[in-house]
DNA sequence: CGGGTTTATTGACCGTGGTCATCGTAAATC
DNA sequence: GATTTACGATGACCACGGTCAATAAACCCG
């Protein structure tokens, strides 16, 4: 595949898949932390320096892993359609996406995810980057319940998304933190029940506080 | 200070104290990553092993710092008189807790914070402790809400106290992962208006969803 | 006071994430 | 085809967080 590229080109690609892959492999069987960048490159073939050339860090691995997900969003979205109302959209979405993050990231990676989005500087912020497919998806639930009167109207609907995922962050972060005894689906989408739908209705019919 | 105490717990507590300030001290000065252990114990007068002797990882400083927030509740809790409903209190509190993060925690440390209390397991979690002074502070605004009609009474009391605690925590989450261009205490307040108490308000005015 | 026990202290040591000067060869230039 | 340039690969190397066996001295008890 592609084309317009040179042997070496195509070698260093071949190169970043196999270290990529292999440390995949690696972290799913003996998890992030017991697995070495030299076992990565010795997995892969190639030179621990190597690894270097193409990932940042150790944790980079994850970042492009969780890349996925955009994926993942892009393909449900086609069920966005079966939903009569824009609430009923949110609560679907969230559901797959909390069922989602649960069994295909897990909470070793999500933990690696936000400690590494935290702590290390100048890296694109997966997490809060409104360019991904996932902001698009979720602003176009909230115009939608805000042309059908669902929704407040008082904020943007890009501001109502980065609030919504905000909220979800809160979620995922508890998980990540308590990981034990935690559900992440029930917790989920209980509080995107009680806590998000209530804040983001149109308040036109509540009554003006005290 | 402290009576029954032999010579050598006493200078155990002195190396520790010593251990502590040293840590801070150069954390304040060069920041977290750029100070070595070895330079805190330098600093404090003893061997690198003896850091490990009272604290279980570098971080752990931070979370000891932490705590202190805990004396700034307490103190505070004293104005909420002033406050005539539980709304007010909670915006007020808000508004006191982001200020005190921002300048006196400040983002270095409420990054190490969070990313601390994500990776470390076996670490008792400060930022979920349902048993600190904060949950307990904001779960007597919840209750008094309550009775005075303003929030809603379907939930219990501390379970409003943990969601409104889990939604705090995604601002500070947003403003570590992103620290420059997100102004803490604007975003904070906004939230606490436009998201939290929306969801907490007392919904018996409302209509029920289409 | 003497002998045995506990405990704070120490620093050499280890493992690992990350760096970088060097090398070989593909690609570009002539 | 010869020469220069660009770049992927390499592994010795470094710095630092964390460990641990050994040591010194305070404590306890008879």
């Amino acid at each position: 595949m592609a084309e317009g590229m040179t042997k070496r080109q195509e070698k260093a690609r071949g190169t970043k898949q196999a270290i990529f892959e292999a440390a995949l492999r690696l972290f799913r069987e003996k998890g992030f932390d017991a697995v070495t960048v030299e076992d990565i490159a010795r997995e892969a073939g190639t030179a621990k320096g190597s690894f270097y050339t193409y990932f940042r860090t150790k944790s980079d691995i994850i970042i492009e892993e969780f890349r996925a997900i955009d994926d993942f969003y892009r393909e449900w979205s086609r069920n966005l359609k079966r939903y009569g109302s824009a609430r009923e959209k949110l609560v679907a979405f969230a559901r797959a996406q909390l069922r989602y993050v649960r069994d295909k990231v897990g909470v070793a990676t999500l933990k690696q995810l936000y400690a590494n989005n935290i702590l290390q500087p100048d890296v694109e912020k997966v997490l809060i980057d409104t360019g991904r497919y996932l902001h698009e998806l979720v602003r176009r639930v909230m115009e939608e319940g805000q042309a059908s009167g669902e929704f407040r109207t008082d904020l943007a609907p890009d501001r109502l998304a980065l609030l919504h995922d905000r909220s979800f962050r809160a979620v995922f972060l508890d998980w990540a933190i308590s990981s034990d005894g935690f559900d992440l689906v029930k917790e989920g989408v209980d509080w995107c029940e009680t806590m998000v739908l209530p804040a983001l209705e149109n308040p036109e019919s509540r009554r003006a506080g005290t």
